[in-house]
Order: C-alpha cells, then sequence, then structure tokens
DNA sequence: TAGGACAATATTGTTTACAAAAGAAGGCGG
DNA sequence: CCGCCTTCTTTTGTAAACAATATTGTCCTA
C-alpha cells in the first residue's frame, strides 16, 4: 500500500488518467521492455492507487494499441511481430506521404511555416549525435513537426496511435551512427521539399525515406521481433 | 438489478468485452444517438453487470473513439464536427487507395479472389435498395472486403478505428435514392478495375468515390454535426 | 416575473473487502 | 520420463460505502 511512486495528486481527478500516463511514459521510453507483464497488484501499491483506476488504464492503454490483454493473464507490454511492424510502416508511408503534400501547401501560411522551421531545427546541427536516445526523440519530433503541418487533426491522432515509437523502442539497440547519419540526410532532403513547397518532391521524399527504414527494418535479427503465430 | 437485456452469460469471462460489444453495436446502427448520454446506473442495472465492468468498457470505447467521457459528467456518444468528418475522410481516401492497389495485385491468388468476389456480390444486385440501413451496411461490407483483400492486417485495425460507421449514422437521413445509385455505380467501377487486375485503375475510382462523398458531405445541414468548438 | 443564492439530488471517482475462476509451478506416483 | 494432482499467484467480477463534483429544483428578492 506504500506508494514509492508518486503520482501528482489530484483531488478527486482521475487517476486512470494519471496511471495510463505513467505507464504509456514508461513503455515509450524504454523503461518497461516489450513483453514484461503488468501486476495488477504491484502498480496498485506502487503507484498508491487501488485496482479500478489500474484496471481502466489498462482498458484504455490497450484500445490503443500499447498493451496486450489476455484473457484470465493480464496485461502486457506490446511486442510487435515483424509482419505488424511492416504492415505499420506500409501505413504509415502512405499517412506520411499525405502529411508532407499537405505541409508543402501549406507553407504559404507564414504561422505555419515557422512552427515547423522551430519544430524541425535540430535535423540542422552538424554535431553528431549523442545517443540513440537522443536520435530516437529528434526522428519522432521531425516526423510529428511533418504532420503538425499538414494541419489535419485526425492525422495527428491517428499517428499518435501507431506507435512508432514502440517499434522504434524495440529495433533502437541495432541502430549504427551510419545508419542515424543516413536517416539525418534524408531528414533534410524531406525539410528541404517542404520548404520549397514542392508536394511532389516532398512525397517522393517522404515515401523514399520510409522505404529504406522499412528495408532496414526487415534486415534485423528476428528475435527482436515477436515470433509470428 | 434486474437484467432488461441480458448479456450472452460468459463463466467468469470477461462482462467488460460483452458491455462494450453491447454498446458498440447499439451505437454503431443508431439505437444510441450521437450526443446521448450513457449513465453508469442504468446500464449496470439493464445489463445485470455491476459498475466494474461498465467503467472499464467506457474506457476501452473512450480510446477507440466511439464515445467521449468527460470528467465528473460521463461518457456520451461521440458526436463528429464536420470538420473532423471531412479530416477523417481524407485520411481514409489514402488508406483505400493503398488498399485498392494492394487488394489489385493480391487478385492473382485465387483464395483472395474468390473471397472479395464473395463478399462484394451484393453489389452487382439490379434490386433497388429497401432501405438506407440496408445500403449502409452494403457499403461497409464493400469498403470491408476491398481492405480485407489488401491482406494488410493493421490496415483492418485501423480502418475499424476510423469509424466510417459513425459518421454514417450521423448522415444517413439524408442519404437520396439517387446517392446511393452513384454510389452503387462508383462500387462496380471500383470492383471491376480491381478484378482486372489494374491497380492504377482501381486507385483512381477509389479516389474519385470517396471525393464525392466527401463533397456529398460538405454540402450536407450543418446541424447534423456537432458544432465546431 | 426574472434572476440569483442555496439546498437537495444525481452521478461519477475511488477505495475496500470478498469470492470465484484460470493459469503456472512443482511434486508425486506410475 | 510423463501425466495428474494440489497449491499458489493472479486476474476477474461483485457489492457496499464514501467523497467530490455536477445538475436540478426551490425559494427569496428586486
Amino acid at each position: 500500500m506504500r506508494a514509492t511512486r508518486e503520482l501528482k495528486a489530484e483531488p478527486h481527478g482521475r487517476k486512470e488518467v494519471s496511471v495510463a500516463d505513467y505507464l504509456s511514459a514508461a513503455i515509450l521510453n524504454g523503461r518497461f521492455a516489450p513483453g514484461q507483464r503488468l501486476i495488477e497488484a504491484e502498480l496498485t501499491s506502487d503507484l498508491g492507487v487501488s485496482r479500478g483506476p489500474v484496471r481502466e488504464a489498462f482498458r484504455r492503454l490497450s484500445a490503443e494499441g500499447l498493451i496486450e490483454i489476455v484473457p484470465n493473464r493480464g496485461a502486457m507490454v506490446r511486442r510487435l511481430s515483424i509482419v505488424e511492424a511492416l504492415e505499420l510502416f506500409e501505413i504509415r508511408t502512405e499517412l506520411e506521404a499525405l502529411a508532407a503534400r499537405l505541409a508543402s501547401v501549406n507553407m504559404k501560411d507564414p504561422r505555419v511555416r515557422t512552427a515547423f522551421e522551430e519544430a524541425i531545427a535540430p535535423i540542422w546541427s552538424i554535431e553528431p549525435r549523442h545517443s540513440t536516445a537522443d536520435y530516437l526523440l529528434e526522428n519522432q519530433r521531425f516526423h510529428a513537426a511533418v504532420i503538425a503541418a499538414a494541419g489535419n487533426g485526425q492525422l495527428v491522432k491517428l499517428n499518435q496511435q501507431m506507435h512508432l515509437s514502440l517499434i522504434m523502442a524495440q529495433i533502437s539497440s541495432s541502430l549504427t551512427s551510419h545508419v542515424i547519419g543516413t536517416s539525418l540526410h534524408e531528414h533534410r532532403m524531406i525539410a528541404t521539399a517542404i520548404r520549397a513547397r514542392d508536394a511532389e518532391a516532398a512525397d517522393a521524399a517522404i515515401r523514399d525515406h520510409l522505404h529504406r527504414a522499412q528495408e532496414f527494418m526487415r534486415a534485423m535479427p528476428p528475435e527482436l521481433f515477436r515470433r509470428e503465430d
């Protein structure tokens, strides 16, 4: 019953949401590993809340695809199979290509343009990236910026539900500095095309980027993924 | 405590899921109107379950986008704004275009082909459609068949999360038989292109279809939608 | 009568305790 | 070694209670 990690206390204020946020952050930054089991009793005592909010958070996260609930066995951090990961990339390619085209058009709005420029600023840095975790964050921010510039709220929501972060956390151990360099260069190509308001080029550049990433993933050791059913 | 509508009784078997299914069906077929409030106490007595499973089902459906939860006010059936609906259609266009291309390629697999043919068979019927509810179902089945033929499991999942049904239920009152006829004709064009394994034509046909539907929606009385924030 | 303060009611958010069922683990006899 | 049994852990559902918040109704006053 002792709370080792306190949640921010909101009076009568939806602990279920706090628990979901806590778990979500822990999973996406890798503190909870894919496949790890989440035990109600542990969380209730660790977070100092009762079963109700924990179970409600589980249901929400399960619907969001971050965890998996096996009947009578409980929840575990979701682990994608290689097929699922490739399928997600296939879809992601279409969604981001759409976003890149819309973003290119929207560059004519100066407010959208400056917001975009600010958000992607880090990609122009010459400095070598310190850690893969840093790159992961930069990568996620770049793609999020493109999608935000598209100005389609549903696209933003859908992107969050697709859990690129989940995939990235799973494969992060195999990222080399060479791969990161290539990816960074492609980000710059995409940004340049969008800045130039060249929708065609932006579409092509982001498709290239994601296809290359897809091929990279396919070549990865299979033990990084959940084995196929 | 009396259960007026029994859920199928599974022994110790995840009533939360039964409740979610029940609500989901009731919402999608229009028995629960958009904006209608869902009260825990009513559902517990109507369905004969306690508050726990009901609340868990709420959280899941909220994450799926079928209902909305307002803090301290509870759950209500989600009602889309016109902007949300149009944004969803924009995304949907890309996803279904991808599905149509993949489906065209997959037609070379005879099993996929026969499954597809069977699923879309109703569109060839000459008979006039009896009710808009009938057409809604036929429409949903047609689009689901195209997506299923694409063979991308994640695409199927994502499609379910996009709630075309929710939009359709919202605008169903404005569907005329002329609109239905046009839509049906376009379905046939799409199916013909996929059957011919002409990915380009299928892509174009489904984009046309969805763009027309989008324009139709834009011309609709605004009171059918939630007012913009 | 219109409008506002205030009390009564309804509803949600959370905790606690208990009971039932399923899965996992380990031992035991064959 | 294999199958079966028991035991333990864990999930799942129920019920009752209380606190916190929202809604509604009422009464009073201008």
